[in-house]
DNA sequence: GCCAACGTTGGC
DNA sequence: GCCAACGTTGGC
Protein backbone atom coordinates (compact mmCIF):
# COMPACT_ATOMS: atom_id res chain seq x y z
CA UNK A 1 0.00 0.00 0.00
CA UNK A 2 1.51 3.04 -1.29
CA UNK A 3 1.13 6.51 0.89
CA UNK A 4 -2.10 8.47 0.21
CA UNK A 5 -2.90 11.05 -0.92
CA UNK A 6 -0.51 10.71 -3.55
CA UNK A 7 0.14 13.63 -6.34
CA UNK A 8 -0.70 13.38 -9.90
CA UNK A 9 0.20 15.50 -12.51
CA UNK A 10 -2.35 16.29 -15.31
CA UNK A 11 -2.40 18.36 -18.56
CA UNK A 12 -5.10 20.20 -20.22
CA UNK A 13 -4.77 22.47 -23.13
CA UNK A 14 -6.14 25.86 -21.66
CA UNK A 15 -8.24 26.71 -24.85
CA UNK A 16 -10.21 23.20 -24.42
CA UNK A 17 -10.40 23.60 -19.85
CA UNK A 18 -8.71 25.36 -18.29
CA UNK A 19 -8.32 25.89 -14.17
CA UNK A 20 -10.24 28.93 -14.64
CA UNK A 21 -12.96 26.56 -16.38
CA UNK A 22 -12.69 24.10 -13.48
CA UNK A 23 -13.14 27.16 -10.64
CA UNK A 24 -16.48 27.74 -12.73
CA UNK A 25 -17.86 24.69 -12.63
CA UNK A 26 -16.21 23.50 -9.49
CA UNK A 27 -16.03 19.19 -10.07
CA UNK A 28 -15.58 17.83 -13.95
CA UNK A 29 -15.17 14.90 -15.96
CA UNK A 30 -11.75 13.98 -16.71
CA UNK A 31 -12.55 13.09 -20.39
CA UNK A 32 -10.74 12.46 -23.49
CA UNK A 33 -7.42 10.74 -22.49
CA UNK A 34 -6.75 7.96 -24.80
CA UNK A 35 -3.38 6.66 -23.87
CA UNK A 36 -2.90 3.59 -22.31
CA UNK A 37 -0.83 4.67 -19.71
CA UNK A 38 -2.14 7.66 -18.69
CA UNK A 39 -5.54 5.77 -18.40
CA UNK A 40 -3.58 3.42 -16.29
CA UNK A 41 -2.36 5.77 -13.80
CA UNK A 42 -6.03 7.75 -13.85
CA UNK A 43 -7.05 3.70 -12.66
CA UNK A 44 -4.37 4.14 -9.66
CA UNK A 45 -5.83 7.25 -8.22
CA UNK A 46 -7.91 7.77 -5.26
CA UNK A 47 -10.37 10.30 -4.03
CA UNK A 48 -8.21 12.93 -2.46
CA UNK A 49 -5.42 12.79 -4.15
CA UNK A 50 -3.84 15.63 -5.16
CA UNK A 51 -3.96 17.03 -8.81
CA UNK A 52 -1.43 19.41 -10.19
CA UNK A 53 -3.14 21.44 -13.10
CA UNK A 54 -0.82 22.03 -15.88
CA UNK A 55 -1.60 24.05 -19.33
CA UNK A 56 -0.26 22.65 -22.57
CA UNK A 57 0.11 24.06 -25.79
CA UNK A 58 -0.17 27.41 -24.79
CA UNK A 59 1.67 30.58 -24.39
CA UNK A 60 2.84 29.94 -21.29
CA UNK A 61 2.77 26.15 -20.43
CA UNK A 62 3.23 25.26 -16.49
CA UNK A 63 1.23 24.46 -13.43
CA UNK A 64 -1.56 26.92 -12.62
CA UNK A 65 -3.44 25.45 -9.82
CA UNK A 66 -4.42 22.55 -7.59
CA UNK A 67 -7.32 20.26 -7.73
CA UNK A 68 -8.33 17.09 -5.93
CA UNK A 69 -9.12 13.75 -7.15
CA UNK A 70 -12.90 13.59 -6.67
CA UNK A 71 -14.50 9.92 -7.52
CA UNK A 72 -12.77 6.77 -8.52
CA UNK A 73 -11.88 6.09 -12.29
CA UNK A 74 -15.29 4.64 -14.42
CA UNK A 75 -15.60 4.55 -17.95
CA UNK A 76 -15.06 7.69 -20.13
CA UNK A 77 -18.81 8.04 -21.35
CA UNK A 78 -17.62 10.56 -24.66
CA UNK A 79 -15.94 6.82 -25.82
CA UNK A 80 -19.37 5.74 -26.58
CA UNK A 81 -20.85 8.75 -27.85
CA UNK A 82 -20.45 8.84 -32.23
CA UNK A 83 -20.72 12.47 -32.17
CA UNK A 84 -17.81 12.71 -29.43
CA UNK A 85 -14.23 13.89 -31.01
CA UNK A 86 -13.53 11.34 -28.09
CA UNK A 87 -15.45 8.75 -29.82
CA UNK A 88 -13.86 5.37 -30.08
CA UNK A 89 -16.13 2.69 -32.23
CA UNK A 90 -13.89 0.03 -30.89
CA UNK A 91 -15.06 0.31 -27.14
CA UNK A 92 -18.66 -1.06 -26.18
CA UNK A 93 -20.59 -0.46 -22.71
CA UNK A 94 -20.21 -3.99 -22.40
CA UNK A 95 -16.25 -3.62 -22.72
CA UNK A 96 -14.87 0.13 -22.13
CA UNK A 97 -11.52 0.58 -22.92
CA UNK A 98 -10.98 4.30 -21.64
CA UNK A 99 -11.61 5.10 -17.51
CA UNK A 100 -11.50 8.50 -16.24
CA UNK A 101 -11.86 10.48 -12.85
CA UNK A 102 -13.92 13.30 -11.81
CA UNK A 103 -11.60 15.82 -10.09
CA UNK A 104 -12.67 19.48 -8.22
CA UNK A 105 -11.10 22.38 -7.89
CA UNK A 106 -8.85 23.83 -4.85
CA UNK A 107 -7.27 26.58 -5.86
CA UNK A 108 -5.20 28.42 -8.09
CA UNK A 109 -1.81 28.81 -7.54
CA UNK A 110 0.06 32.18 -6.64
CA UNK A 111 1.12 32.30 -9.69
CA UNK A 112 1.84 29.91 -12.74
CA UNK A 113 5.29 27.57 -12.16
CA UNK A 114 6.58 27.96 -15.45
CA UNK A 115 7.89 24.99 -17.18
CA UNK A 116 11.01 26.41 -18.05
CA UNK A 117 11.21 27.08 -14.73
CA UNK A 118 10.61 23.34 -13.96
CA UNK A 119 13.37 22.34 -16.16
CA UNK A 120 15.55 24.39 -14.16
CA UNK A 121 15.64 22.08 -11.57
CA UNK A 122 15.63 18.74 -13.54
CA UNK A 123 18.31 17.46 -12.04
CA UNK A 124 16.65 17.90 -8.07
CA UNK A 125 13.18 16.44 -9.58
CA UNK A 126 15.38 13.71 -11.22
CA UNK A 127 15.07 11.38 -14.44
CA UNK A 128 11.53 9.50 -13.31
CA UNK A 129 9.88 12.59 -13.97
CA UNK A 130 7.94 12.53 -16.85
CA UNK A 131 6.68 15.59 -17.35
CA UNK A 132 10.26 16.87 -18.65
CA UNK A 133 11.69 13.55 -20.04
CA UNK A 134 12.97 13.76 -23.25
CA UNK A 135 9.93 13.05 -25.59
CA UNK A 136 7.57 12.32 -23.05
CA UNK A 137 4.25 13.48 -24.16
CA UNK A 138 1.89 11.52 -21.23
CA UNK A 139 -0.82 13.89 -20.02
CA UNK A 140 -1.25 12.10 -16.40
CA UNK A 141 1.26 11.67 -14.54
CA UNK A 142 2.59 10.43 -10.86
CA UNK A 143 4.44 13.12 -9.06
CA UNK A 144 6.49 11.94 -5.86
CA UNK A 145 6.23 13.17 -2.97
CA UNK A 146 9.52 15.10 -2.90
CA UNK A 147 9.29 15.90 -6.62
CA UNK A 148 5.53 18.00 -5.45
CA UNK A 149 7.53 19.70 -2.47
CA UNK A 150 10.16 20.81 -4.87
CA UNK A 151 7.45 22.37 -7.03
CA UNK A 152 5.33 23.87 -4.55
CA UNK A 153 8.06 25.56 -2.82
CA UNK A 154 8.37 27.37 -6.37
CA UNK A 155 5.17 29.21 -6.03
C1' DG B 1 5.32 -10.20 -35.51
C1' DC B 2 7.61 -6.68 -38.32
C1' DC B 3 7.64 -2.15 -39.71
C1' DA B 4 6.20 1.77 -42.73
C1' DA B 5 2.81 5.11 -42.80
C1' DC B 6 0.07 7.96 -40.48
C1' DG B 7 -1.93 10.83 -36.78
C1' DT B 8 -1.17 13.25 -32.47
C1' DT B 9 1.14 15.83 -28.85
C1' DG B 10 3.07 19.83 -27.40
C1' DG B 11 7.15 22.97 -27.11
C1' DC B 12 8.98 26.56 -29.54
C1' DG C 1 3.16 26.97 -38.28
C1' DC C 2 7.01 23.84 -37.73
C1' DC C 3 8.66 19.65 -36.44
C1' DA C 4 10.59 16.02 -33.19
C1' DA C 5 9.06 12.28 -30.79
C1' DC C 6 5.88 9.05 -29.94
C1' DG C 7 1.78 5.69 -30.30
C1' DT C 8 -1.28 3.20 -33.28
C1' DT C 9 -2.75 0.94 -37.38
C1' DG C 10 -2.75 -2.33 -40.88
C1' DG C 11 -0.53 -4.79 -44.80
C1' DC C 12 2.26 -8.51 -45.42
Amino acid sequence: MSPRPKTWLMKSEPGEFSIDDLARVGREPWTGVRNYQARNYMRQMQVGDTVLFYHSNCALPGIYGLAEVASPAYPDPTQFDPSSDYYDPKASRAEPRWDLVDVHYVRHLRRPIALEEIRRHADALGEDFALIRRGSRLSVLPVTAAQARLLLALE
